[in-house]
DNA sequence: AAATTACACAACCGCCTCTTA
DNA sequence: TTAAGAGGCGGTTGTGTAATT
């Protein structure tokens, strides 16, 4: 038996808000508050909607201090970093932007921010061959991290890929194996900084890895390592940035 | 000028989680 | 403890409009 739905759909208007249905939600609303009953809302301020429709629509686009229209590199970068972190927690990145919804920032992501990236990635991809000279920006140097206390892993200088960007990152790279028995894994990771002239430059590294347990049984890396080495390459990475933060005042870091 | 295509964004759908009785 | 209902969320679809042919 399935579940009961929310409400008869045969008996509800569905499309596209009518502005005198906005203005009865909104003054309803402005007047009553919700009462916490969604469900129930619509029928009070005299709506044929559901009332999951209802608060959509609310959230979405009526209720106050909402903000409409271009995203700043500050949130594209916001919004990069935690995708990278945590995914498409919508409502969590949205929460991190104040006026923003996780509606709007998903469909920003998908329409505009994520092809955006996508053609750095190509970009890049294409200067490996062009030769372009490299920018000053320092390459990372090899780096020793012990991880769990049990397993010394390597972080070791990748190339330096980069030309002058004036837009946002990234790339990244699930972790591969790289040896037969898969003790050994090889991720690429990387991202963008930039000079006190608004430079940016594709910074990128590879990581090569022991496993942290024995891998003699499995031949991919599992899971809970694969996040681990994720966590790794990236504080890592971060922390190379920072030291060129530190050296140049007014740079950025971004990273995915 | 009309038809087609691409794009942005609003809205819906269905599943999951949380609350409550 | 469990089942039902409501809210919340992310993925997907629908719709209007701009751009292109």
């Amino acid at each position: 038996m399935g579940r009961a739905p929310c409400c008869d759909k045969a008996k509800v208007k569905r499309g596209p808000w009518s502005p005198e249905e906005d203005a009865k939600l909104k003054d309803f609303i402005d007047k009553y508050g919700t009462g916490g009953n969604w469900i129930a809302l619509p029928q009070k301020a005299g709506l044929k909607r559901c009332g999951k429709s209802c608060r959509l629509r609310w959230l979405n686009y009526l209720r106050p201090n909402i903000k409409h229209g271009e995203f700043s590199d500050e949130e594209d970068r916001i919004i990069c970093s935690l995708f990278h972190s945590i995914g498409s927690r919508w409502s969590i990145i949205a929460a991190q932007l104040p006026g923003r919804t996780d509606n709007d920032i998903k469909n920003y992501w998908n329409t505009k921010l994520k092809k955006k990236l996508m053609g750095i990635v190509n970009l890049s991809s294409s200067t490996t061959s062009l030769n372009i000279s490299p920018l000053p920006f320092p390459s990372f140097s090899q780096t020793t991290i012990q991880s769990a206390g049990t397993t010394t892993t390597t972080i070791s200088s990748g190339e330096s890929l980069v030309g002058p960007m004036h837009t946002i990152p990234i790339f990244g790279g699930e972790p591969s194996s790289s040896s037969s028995d898969g003790s050994m894994v090889e991720c690429h990771f990387g991202g963008l900084i930039s000079d006190s002239n608004n430079n940016w430059a594709h910074q990128r590294s590879t990581f090569h890895g022991q496993l942290w347990e024995s891998a003699a049984d499995h031949t991919t890396p599992l899971e809970y390592e694969i996040e681990e080495i994720k966590q790794l390459v990236s504080t890592n990475f971060i922390a190379n940035c920072n030291n060129y933060i530190d050296e140049s005042s007014s740079s950025r870091v971004m990273y995915y």
